[in-house]
DNA sequence: GCACATATATACCGATCGGTATACATCATT
DNA sequence: AATGATGTATACCGATCGGTATATATGTGC
């Protein structure tokens, strides 16, 4: 009973080009032929290479995601101390990094705020990106008080989940507003959280 | 060519019922049938009293942006001191409050996040709510500078946009994760961050 | 109790929805 | 050149979409 796609180039183009469009008009607003428009195929093609819509959907985030998290680990692992790992996070979203994203906006955003409701499945896969990210910023700050750059008593968990609230949320205000300036200065206040966690020099 | 809606009472019902279904389902996502079934009315009913569906979502959220309105100014007024009245703020989003929230979450954020690329007038609307609560915390900051409160270098407009993403970023992790304890954390750093602006006793 | 206005229900519209069965085209193997 | 497998297009399905024209019910003033 297992349904196995007839073409995994073609369903790789589906994705890519149906990519997005779900991250801009989400999962109710987007419709089959917004596909078959979009892709230059038709509903027989999508559906041999797709179970049905959800899937399609799915597979989407599972590719903006992919994206997303290639992005986040080639730009960690170029800066060295954890200080500099979660200032070049704080980066990725500043206006000329952001437009690596899909067109749309946070995928993680989009996906989960709509989800969260409505789409079981898709809400899970949300949390789980979320979690890792968060997972991963705490992880990097335990390691920078260990190697004494973060002050000891930093809650490490509590900073990460901080972080990304901020940028999230600065995200939303920005895409909502149109004002790329709210960004800009929740970008700001994010790497001040990090200076504030950093350890004194005892002068 | 103007439409007048036939009876005030059965809008108003409407749009009381149809609250937590848009914000749970979005504006793609409801059905008129979804609406019928709720109020229990027919879609002449609904006609007769809303131009099209656009109009009952745009009503919705005002309604819903008006009930947050008032609990935001009604908590804010008990507070006498400018830290008072940020920490109030706060404090609205806690646990035990937020359930005063239509089911389904904040809706400036559920709204936004939809309507930011597919339905221009309700977006205009969203960022307007959004720029207004900026303003009004960035003011009681403002004041709270001139009676000494706040220290005289603080950035109320930059604190006052870092709190309301802080707040709209935990209330999105907490809802995709279905894990309550993101946002007690989130509004825990929102606290600190009221705390760090506080002029310290020069002892 | 009749007329009139007000407001809700009924019945229907064309269009589009997600989805499927099947026909057709393409290409490799022999 | 015939065969078979692979993959896409065509044609169609019932259901539901948002929306409307009109009939019916309800209440009010006379």
């Amino acid at each position: 009973m297992k349904f196995t796609p007839r073409s995994e180039a073609t369903r790789q183009f589906i994705i890519e080009t149906a990519a997005s469009i779900f991250n801009k008009k989400g999962y109710a607003g987007t419709s089959l032929s917004d596909l078959t428009e979009a892709t230059r195929l038709t509903k027989g093609s999508i559906y041999g290479n797709f179970e049905n819509k959800e899937d399609v959907a799915l597979a989407v985030f599972n590719f903006n995601a992919a994206r997303r998290n290639k992005l986040v680990r080639t730009r960690l692992s170029r800066a060295v101390r954890p200080k500099e790992k979660l200032l070049a996070f704080i980066d990725l979203f500043n206006q000329e990094e952001i437009q690596q994203f899909p067109e749309g906006g946070c995928p993680l955003l989009n996906a989960g705020v709509e989800a969260d409701d409505t789409h079981e499945p898709l809400r899970q896969r949300v949390a789980e990106e979320l979690i890792e990210t968060q997972t991963e910023l705490a992880s990097i700050i335990r390691t920078g008080i260990q190697v004494n750059e973060f002050q000891a008593n930093t809650d490490a968990e509590k900073v990460a989940v901080a972080l990304v609230a901020l940028i999230q949320g600065g995200i939303f205000i920005a895409r909502t507003t149109q004002n790329p300036f709210y960004l800009d200065t929740v970008l700001e206040t994010a790497r001040k959280m990090v200076h504030n966690i950093e350890t004194k020099p005892t002068s």
